[in-house]
DNA sequence: CTGCCTCCGGTAGCCACTACGGGATCAAGC
DNA sequence: GCTTGATCCCGTAGTGGCTACCGGAGGCAG
């Protein structure tokens, strides 16, 4: 179990950051995690920098930024290249695109919730939550911020 | 440009929808449009049927429901499988789903707000964007809803 | 009948993983 | 030392919901 020496097992590293082990490889690929020394067997051997930089990047992604930004702050992370102005404005523009998000969800929760709450009233002739989806409603558009169509996948 | 007959060609559907033309050709391979008529050369020949069906699909996933959703949705707006009790279900359904994403959203905003704020005043010692996701800082935990974790992707 | 636009089918790519499978390696118990 | 059972290896394919690209064929106005 690599308890000697100081050294993690891949699975171990992934217990301990809640990630799935794939998920510590998959970084690994794409250079998100550099690779760590091996035991003779091939096994890989991780060591408390690998443990705090998959964490930094759980928590850049658990705050929804995306691989590529997680990438450019792990690099303004580093003391030499620190700079707050660049990593405020990769937050500052995830920012703004979670808003954009939140306003889309917020109008959709009101349709939804409207339409849903009309059912709960006596038998009517129409389905409200299908007349939302037919041609003649007009909805209020649940019109995207643009940038993007549909929500983006929600 | 198939003006006769009162059909429509498949760039016309996609115009008229505000959809891409793959993606028309999309939803009918995986059955959720219908295969058109075609003419002798193969082209696709679309009437107001499809144009009413795909609306309605468009209208579906601009709500955030997903296809599988939007399917079931579609053979509940049948009047011979209506079933106002089915769709509401589906709705209820996905409007938790909106509504937990807008919780995590909201946390997300506020965690993100507060740390692009503390950039803008005079320069810190600590980058607070960084900080952030650095080891020592414990979050009130991003922490999603469990039923999906790092937010689905946003 | 010629030029040009549109459409055809198929395939590959996007993001961030997750799942699977067959084989190798590990630590520990005996 | 040897066996056992957990862990780990690598590679490949799949997820959702499209989008992008390709060479070639169809359609229609002039």
């Amino acid at each position: 179990m690599l308890t000697k020496a100081r050294g993690l097992a891949a699975g171990q590293l992934a217990k301990a950051a809640g990630v799935n082990l794939e998920t510590i490889r998959y970084y690994e690929t794409i250079g998100l995690m550099p690779a760590p020394p091996r035991t003779p067997g091939g096994h890989r051997v991780y060591d408390d920098v690998h443990v705090r930089r998959l964490a930094f990047i759980r928590r850049g992604r658990g705050l929804g930024f995306s691989i590529e930004e997680v990438r450019a702050l792990l690099v303004l992370n580093d003391p030499r290249h620190g700079s707050c102005a660049e990593a405020k404005d990769i937050a500052a523009t995830h920012l703004t695109e979670v808003r954009h998000k939140l306003a889309d969800l917020t109008r959709l929760e009101s349709i939804l919730a409207a339409s849903v709450a009309r059912c709960t009233s006596e038998p009517l002739a129409q389905c409200p939550v299908l007349d939302m989806l037919g041609p003649e409603t007009s909805l209020p558009r649940a019109g995207m911020t643009t940038h993007d169509s549909s929500l983006d996948r929600l």
